[in-house]
DNA sequence: GTCTATATCGGGATAGAC
DNA sequence: GTCTATCCCGATATAGAC
């Protein structure tokens, strides 16, 4: 019955709710704290008190994103997908259309200095989740993956997606079409790799590209 | 016969020298204008006079280490080695000892949105050598690759190595061991797929590598 | 604890004198 | 071609109202 901090809660919201809609509009660093601040009807001031620099709001993003893409994968519309190449597909479907809006302001997070990094200490606990996410994948599917595999698998899936979200806000065909062409092939390539990769005569092969992912 | 100028490209490679010299000991966004003016003994205008932006000093950065590997793959120390793989060898190592002081300072270069990003229409010229660069590697050595590959893989190549550079970038290892590891494995793995590839009855999977890098 | 108002600083970029 | 002075604006710090 946390009474207190309900009302600050909902600055908390109002504040995050003007800046994403700021940097949706004009990226990250075209937006200011003034602007953000005059946006939800506050001081800059009061901005600041509950995010002490704009880097925070980014982190305060991630958190958002990752709650409604674990809402998504827990409705029967995901969970009743049987393929595994299909439930890849609905998944980085999804991905692409959350992010799609804020493409702009996500330049900062290929900044390897910055805590928003989705390799950095301060995103750890987000990125596990996100990984967890492609295991829940793997679990509920009819992937059959050999047991070496198995465990890796959802941080490779993860290192894929994250490279296709790279290639994504680098990519400056309009619409973005090569990404999209990019990820129907390369989704393509790695099932059939997967495939292959099952026979007994490639366990070798599988093996150093397991140790790749290890390193 | 140009004497006019002759003095401008001196003060032009002190400006620059003094930056390079203050980015790789504090990075790039810690680095002011006014550090680099004072330390090229000279005013702030005077800086700006020379490059009207901090991303300026960027690409010239990029120009002048682009010089340098040209004239390294010019030596004999590399123009002797005949094998593709010891070449590659030779080549990634030489790129990481040039990049290597830079490390901070390149996380600028990971900004899409940066006139420095090494995808941009500016940078064009720069990238367009550098897969030149390794064009010469191949031609020079003794692979024996496909005619449907030949004219890709020095782009395919370019591109490995853009994502070793990447993944060194964020690596957060000591001493960024862990791209060391990753360089010797992955260099191993993709002289396997090339090998393999050679093989007949991969044309198909060839094929959907090279659709894949075409796109 | 929550927020406003205001002062100050830092740094990229530019104008105009010499 | 080089300088000084200045603009502009985001970030930050702080005092204090409620």
């Amino acid at each position: 019955m946390k009474r207190v901090g309900k009302k600050s809660e909902e600055t908390k919201r109002k504040i995050l709710n003007a800046a994403l809609e700021l940097f949706r509009e004009k990226g990250f660093e075209q937006t200011t704290m003034r602007d953000i601040a005059e946006k939800a009807g506050m001081s800059l001031g009061a901005a600041y008190y509950y995010f002490n620099s704009k880097e925070k709001l980014v982190l305060a993003y991630y958190q958002s994103a990752l709650n409604e893409i674990q809402d998504f994968v827990d409705q029967p519309e995901f969970k009743q997908i049987r393929s595994f190449k299909g439930r890849m597909e609905v998944l980085l479907d999804y991905k692409f259309r959350q992010l799609k809006p804020y493409r702009a302001f996500l330049g900062v997070l290929s900044n390897p200095d910055s805590v928003a990094s989705p390799f950095s200490d301060e995103t750890k606990d987000v990125r596990d989740a996100n990984i967890a996410l492609f295991d829940y994948l793997i679990e509920g599917s009819d992937a059959g993956i050999p047991s070496d595999l198995r465990g890796q698998l959802p941080r490779l899936l993860w290192y894929y997606q994250m490279s296709l979200i790279l290639f994504w806000l680098h990519d400056r065909s309009r619409g973005q079409t090569r990404t999209k062409e990019l990820q129907t092939r390369s989704l393509d390539l790695l099932m059939n790799l997967i495939r292959i990769g099952k026979l007994p005569f490639m366990k070798s092969l599988r093996k150093s590209v397991l140790d790749l992912v290890n390193i």
